[in-house]
DNA sequence: CACAATTGCTCAATCGATTGAACGCTCAAT
DNA sequence: ATTGAGCGTTCAATCGATTGAGCAATTGTG
């Protein structure tokens, strides 16, 4: 059995197809009630569904929407972001069309044709991690930009506040009375503009309440519970009145390298160190004992946020800057007060990372 | 500027739209070489892409293939399963379009309905763990299930094969040595598919070797580092007789817990305990210590079989039976031979777990 | 009552391609 | 000279909807 036109309607409510379309489209100002309730029957009888692509051939909106990126597969995060930017969609009727290119610039050009080609109402170009990324060849005007910043601009684009999120992970270590406070960094040649921004944070909340940072509680190890560990290893051989009471990690594996490292020390977290993560990975963060306090990646925000930007249902700001959005502070367990043994006196005032 | 249309193309190259359709389709059996040049050139300088709405209006083939899936964002699964489909979309040049209604049946309807009126070429009815789902109301005919199996039968499925899974990872064990091996299992009122065929896997192994196996060794927490924890408190507590020497779990998460409890007491893993998880889930498994010995599941072979079936260019069991893809062993550094305390004489036949 | 305005609906063009049938031309065979 | 075949190209219908213009019947106005 075919699928049924809107003329077969037509035909079982004896009108034209045109008051068809207008009737199940709303336009039903010039439509009697009678006439309407007909076409209405009928149309449930017949079992008619629209046909888009007919549709969207004579009105060239297809209510659909591309999304281009670099990597699926790979990241826990996409599954966030991807959600976000689908539900947003959802929301205005969208259906979303998704394409991984593995990061292969052929590919990449090939997936902006096709979905130019199937007249896509709007695109979203998607990275896997906050970094600048070359603007592919012929990409549409529009196009909005995902969790990267395209390298020549001229696009919206939407990434995290990295630098906001490192400035309160440290304040809130800050708070619980840590002054000797380490950041276990990344190790890339060239570091992503998380890593930068949460960097600058980090120096920024210390500045704050007037502590100087000492370069030797800023450590580089690979991304992973082996760097952390590897990190933590550094950082607690320091000399007893060098040593942090608190890491501030790039992200939540490096934490979890970190709660390794101290318990095979015999340290307690958040006891003798306390620790903050990045990211809020609910396999990691969540999972770890004690569950770990972290700043969480708003992944699902921005796929709003470029989803509504795409359809038009949101204005990007005008000065051609990403639009930031804050990482939120997730209280776990894993920060307290800096142990006994290196207390620092209440009230002493601002003094420096030794 | 607008678009190029066809007959942009048609006339810049002096032909009618028609010859332009048959050149640019490939369909040059009655075209002279040199107006395929013209038209070729034409369509190059007018930067002509075909509008794929117009011809899937045309031909009833839009080169869409419709995935929807019950959650996106909750499991890191998604991600390789999505890539697994995508990868294989595109490989026969057709594009995704993903939808994930979490869940609830009513925008499950509307998504059928959606992908149906943009004329989808083929459908994917995912799920993000093994267990058997409904039908969905309208779902076309052809319909492939991925990860999960229709409670009516009646279309192509594909899922892991759990049970062969279960029997190699406690098969491993076996080999290992080990006689008395505990399965930490999951605690749900309605245990999913995966948890009981993991199950019967384990039991056969078992009686593979003539064990007969123990109900004290089989114990079920919540899906959890924090369940599995609790698994190991149990298991450990055992009379020194009774306790197993390995452990197989059900997720790679309940091995994290098992590592930890195990620690706590002193044991070592894999000196005085081996385990084995499942799911390969890499911020798990991989960043463990001992890196983990699990059992993958094969998600990305389970996307590309299933989106192969979706576009024809497979065919699916005539059995109605699910298609069941391997779940390869992923060998880490988690099993070892049983402690010395506990030892298994070499070649004293089967024995019974006490 | 004549005419205009309003109401309720339909006509037909249109979106941009695809494709089977047909057309006009050339050349060889009868 | 006529016919027929082969070749290269075009004609025109078609896919299934949307939509501005238009038409006939009804109602309102002077």
């Amino acid at each position: 059995m075919p699928r049924a036109r809107i003329s077969d309607v037509a035909q079982v409510a004896r009108v034209s197809t045109s008051t068809v379309s207008l009737v199940l489209n709303g336009r039903t100002e010039r439509i009697s009630p009678a006439t309407q309730e007909r076409v209405r029957e009928a149309a449930a009888t017949v079992g008619y569904t629209p046909n888009f692509v007919a549709r969207g051939l004579r009105t060239q909106r297809t209510r659909t929407l591309g999304l281009v990126s670099d990597q699926i597969a790979t990241t826990p995060f996409a599954g966030r972001m991807l959600a976000g930017a689908q539900d947003a969609a959802r929301e205005h009727g969208h259906l979303l069309i998704l394409v991984d290119t593995g990061g292969d610039p052929g590919v990449e050009a090939d997936a902006v044709r096709a979905l130019a080609g199937q007249q896509v109402d709007g695109m979203i170009y998607a990275a896997m991690w906050h970094r600048v990324v070359d603007v592919p060849a012929g990409l549409p005007a529009g196009t909005v930009f995902l969790d990267c910043r395209p390298a020549t601009g001229g696009y919206p684009s939407v990434v995290p506040d990295d630098r906001a999120g490192g400035r309160d992970a440290v304040r809130l270590l800050i708070e619980a009375g840590h002054r000797r406070i380490a950041y276990a960094d990344i190790d890339e040649d060239q570091p992503p503009i998380a890593s930068e921004e949460r960097h600058e944070g980090y120096l920024e909340a210390l500045a704050e309440v007037g502590i100087t940072p000492d370069p030797a509680l800023h450590v580089r190890y690979e991304s992973s519970a082996a760097g952390g560990r590897a990190a933590a290893g550094e950082l607690l051989d320091l000399p007893a009145d060098r040593r942090p009471t608190a890491v501030f990690c790039f992200n939540d594996r490096m934490a979890a390298g970190i709660y390794v490292a101290a318990h095979r020390r015999g340290l307690d977290v958040p006891g003798d160190l306390s620790v903050v993560g990045y990211d809020d990975q609910q396999l990691v963060a969540g999972e770890l004992d004690p569950p770990l306090t972290t700043i969480a990646l708003p992944h699902a925000q921005m796929g709003r946020w470029a989803t509504e930007v795409a359809l038009g249902v949101r204005t990007p700001p005008e000065d051609d800057q990403p639009h930031l959005v804050p990482c939120p502070v997730v209280h776990r367990d894993s920060v307290g007060p800096p142990p006994a043994a290196a207390p620092t006196p209440a009230g002493d005032g601002p003094r420096t990372n030794p």
